[in-house]
DNA sequence: GTGGTCTAGACCACT
DNA sequence: GTGGTCTAGACCACG
């Protein structure tokens, strides 16, 4: 598990850790049914309070893509994988309107924005 | 002064002003030297909080948009207004870049990608 | 806010605190934009931590039945009344379910499983 | 022994077996005397820990069902079967108090109530 | 060993 | 003032 918090970010580290892991998720580097690391074991390797891991945790539960059994651990729900592959499509669209609609605003011309996407595509 | 807020929204209040004041200046809807309203005035309008307002216009003052002259008002300063717009520019690249990001992270194809930046030119 | 909260019960404080403000919810004991107690203010007040408030509020929150607006409080949602209606319905047919399911288990014969229940609502 | 475990269920794996041995009990499938398996043997049918079957039977020990025979094994006990039938009536009667007192707290009129009663009896 | 809950207090951002 | 996040450590229930 290569999980990277960034104290000083804005983004708080639960939901760090809740990006992370749905990007693992999404990529099958975790299969369904993988054992995520125990809230203390990930809490210890990563320097923070076990109720941050939790609560990420928990989220994932909720967001159904991770079951957690008392007592066992907490594990990759099955199935689903569909699912997430659309919310991620939502995020990426809502970014690109978003980028849109700001330059609308900010009295940026299609060309330009074109020509700046260019740019963004050929960087990353 | 068009200034609209949104109390539900996940962005706050403040940040909404400065956003809105910015679009305006770029846009030249608001010249060199243009009176804003004072923060009474405007806190009263918008029915929030003379501190809210008073931020957004120290954020603005920060980013050296505009002037607060005390015991006279808050003027929008005569600096090269090309500052704004690279600053426009940036925010628009930025989250172009971070959608770009996602799109890679979340298992989406480049052109899966640049369908969805034709279906969301198409829509804005 | 007569809230009751008791440490010893399996219950977790949390979950007791979300069914006695969802009851009021549904009774209108709390209407549509009301504000419910600040977090510190109730964690004081019933002398629990503030965090098993504020997960109290987020549960709810979750669930639709409150709005919580950063600085300003968490407040009744409106709408959504017939959505709670429907909820406890749910609850309580769950709970009646299960008890005839019970029942079947036990040898309780309808008979007597029909005599409880007069007894039961001759009590209560 | 037909044993059912359902490990994603919210209720302990323990409690299921005491569940089901005790419906056993009740119904005479389990006569006085008759044996249960051996802790290993069943931990073993089911896949489950031998802790976590020790701690079924002694849990239906304590509450006086069932005797264990160091080295010889785990018995049906003699006593009063009516003892178990008590407090198979008590804990359905708690079910419905419990459903009554819900529908109260969310303004379920006695009609509806009964109405619910009528549909889940047909049901069941 | 695991997760589930709770505490008491801290610091930050928003109004 | 409000909520949002985080900490360090505790106790409990489950396996």
């Amino acid at each position: 598990m290569k999980l990277i918090v960034n104290n000083s970010s804005m983004v708080p580290i639960y939901e760090q850790l809740v990006d992370q892991i749905k990007t693992m998720i999404v990529r099958k580097e975790l299969g369904p049914d993988a054992m995520l690391p125990s809230v203390r074991a990930l809490s210890g390797e990563l320097k923070i309070s076990a109720l941050t891991v939790k609560k990420a945790y928990d989220a994932l539960e909720a967001a159904g893509l991770v079951v957690t059994v008392h007592g066992k651990g907490t594990f990759v729900a099955m199935a689903n994988q569909n699912l997430i592959r659309e919310e991620q499509c939502r995020e990426v669209e809502a970014l690109l309107a978003q980028a849109v609609q700001r330059a609308g605003a900010g009295g940026i011309t299609r060309e330009e924005l074109e020509e700046m996407w260019r740019l963004v595509l050929e960087e990353n």
